[in-house]
DNA sequence: GGGCGCCTCTGCACCGATGTAATCTTCGGA
DNA sequence: TCCGAAGATTACATCGGTGCAGAGGCGCCC
């Protein structure tokens, strides 16, 4: 059989026989060719809309062997974060006609091989990719032969075009914050063990070297381990450090979705925030200015990582193949300060 | 010029050329089928390792006329509830092997028409809409000649299948759960005036319905409008209200973000939650479970919504165009009591 | 008036796969 | 040994557009 035709859906040749034009000039209609008489363009517009002709897309793809589709591999969209960078890739791509076609790889392993062996390659000009369980071992999987642009921190000197942060720095960043304000005795939620790259180890890198500008010394006991950085791995970790009779006059959550999650548990345990235990994140989602206290939290620059994201994005595929060394961005932090880390105004 | 081949990119062509048989036979082996000689399956697939071959989806897509793809407009991924969604529209779609297109509106006008206009018709096999400024009277333009589901509740009625939720009834059963409590001055955030139709009309009909069943006299000064229902907007609104110095002790936001935008305004003034205000949300995103206090709110049945519309979908995909009387689902809703209007366990 | 060049439109091959039907093999059974 | 059916493979048209090259037609200039 053939492919079924959908009722109302014409064809270019459609249009062109109730034009009486041909086929071509239907084309050079559709996509804006300048030299065409106004009558015949006339003819051709009233017979696309009496037909309600729509281009294929599809058809066009082949031909062109572009598809004006980006994809964007994150682990989940129910992790605020990733819901945001998505936006925002979304928007940087519409600027320049690009549609953003979204993967969820769960963070599994599988999937974001997967996503790497290019099964869609064709369906999409390039990839914009946040991997959250490959890592350095993987080093060479990376080196695909179809324009990719990598978000994060889990590999660095790669074959491909990075967008990252200073994690560490912004870490010691954050972590000072709260030394400034006196604590000592500051609580690290979400921390991998045994990792060496990644945010984790590199934000608790950033604790660690901010510990020691204190002279402050690190205690192993004050840090809360945790998977993955949902509210639910936050609250957990949080209950097992306030259930270990640690003493702690601090939380720095490696995200903003465990800070707020540790935030949770201390309300319901009647800690007070910032009084007797002061509370910062990472990523400022929308709703750390919202929760009560609001969060304070490092602002990662996520429109600029999009934007220059989808920048290195286009640039290689403009290239069309060409290779160049790649390269690697960082972009800028600042940290916004809020309730949860400064006394409250009256 | 013709379309430039990108370096590595093999065609079955190649392959078949590779392996010594014909171009179809290769076709066959992608294909899985049966009948081919194991010593033949063994070349092409040897072949097809060697050149690192992947089937070109756009092609195949055109020849036969499907895509395996479906779209999804949504306002925004940065509202919560609708990042919340797309996950679980993007997993119930991969259960049935379909790829999720993710279209934001931004809840324009214009940008909602376009989707409806079918610019996508040939890169998706159908659509998963949520409207949020279309209405009652663009109805005629909902009958497309594609695959449609519309969520939400700015249709009734109307030409495509639909899945929703009984909004008025929630909507009453919040306010009763409220007024059970023994609230009498309920501000309602997110109000839309002078709209009939829609999720804000609809929640405000339940609203009253509960003030009506307790007798108590409805006073429009407890109304909050806020038009795009945002953690901001909702913060806007609740300043509003406070700031009006009208007496109140009970907070009904339309939704979760704006109620717990509202909560940050409360905790901000000193207003004790639920001691002297309780609040109470709607759509239970995650983030509801971990404010502080946790929000009290409304479970549309998200997961639910979102397979039914993956189902009514393929079901309309299956049916090749054949059109049947559209399809009204009605998903269940429960209340999920927490701490923002329950007193606070010890 | 012939020639040149620009405007306008057309024919045709082709992008990379798959459906159909036909052809060629193979093998069991009479 | 021969025949027929099932197994295995292939040629070819086709999906719906676009790039390229070229054919007319027309006006303008020398």
């Amino acid at each position: 059989m053939n492919a079924p035709r959908r009722a109302g859906t014409a064809t270019m040749h459609d249009v062109a026989a109730l034009a009486g034009v041909s086929i071509k000039t239907v084309s050079n209609v559709v996509n804006g060719y300048q030299f065409i008489r106004p009558a015949t363009r006339a003819k051709v517009e009233v017979a696309i809309g009496e037909l309600g002709y729509r281009v294929n897309i599809t058809a066009r793809n082949l031909r062109q062997g572009r598809t004006g589709m980006i994809g964007l591999a994150v682990p989940e969209l129910s992790l605020p974060y990733f819901a945001e960078l998505a936006d925002s890739v979304i928007s940087a791509a519409d600027a320049v006609g690009l549609t953003v076609l979204i993967e969820q790889t769960g963070a599994v392993r599988q999937r974001e091989l997967e996503v790497l062996s290019g099964q869609r390659r064709h369906l999409t000009d390039g990839l914009i990719f946040s991997p959250l369980d490959l890592g350095e071992q993987d080093k060479s999987s990376f080196d695909v032969d179809f324009p990719m642009v990598l978000l994060g921190e889990r590999i660095f000197g790669g074959p491909a075009d990075h967008v990252t942060m200073n994690n560490v720095d912004a870490s010691r960043a954050a972590t000072e914050h709260l030394i400034d304000l006196g604590r000592r005795r500051i609580a690290l939620i979400g921390t991998h063990p045994g990792e060496t790259m990644g945010s984790a180890a590199l934000r608790e890198r950033g604790y660690r070297q901010a510990l020691e500008g204190a002279a402050i010394e690190f205690d192993p006991a004050l840090l809360g381990d945790a998977g993955l950085w949902h509210r639910s791995t936050g609250a957990e970790a949080m209950t097992r450090l306030l259930d270990s009779g640690v003493e702690l006059d601090a939380v720095f959550g490696l995200n903003d979705a465990m800070a707020l999650g540790a935030m949770h548990v201390l309300h319901d345990r009647r800690i007070d925030v910032p009084g007797q235990v002061a509370v910062i994140g990472f990523d400022d989602i929308d709703e750390a200015s919202y929760s009560s206290p609001p969060l304070t939290s490092v602002v990662p620059g996520r429109e600029e990582i999009a934007q220059m994201a989808v920048k290195l994005l286009v640039d290689q595929i403009a290239a069309g193949g060409a290779r160049r060394p790649p390269i690697e961005i960082v972009a800028q932090y600042t940290i916004a300060v809020r309730g949860s880390t400064a006394p409250q105004p009256r």
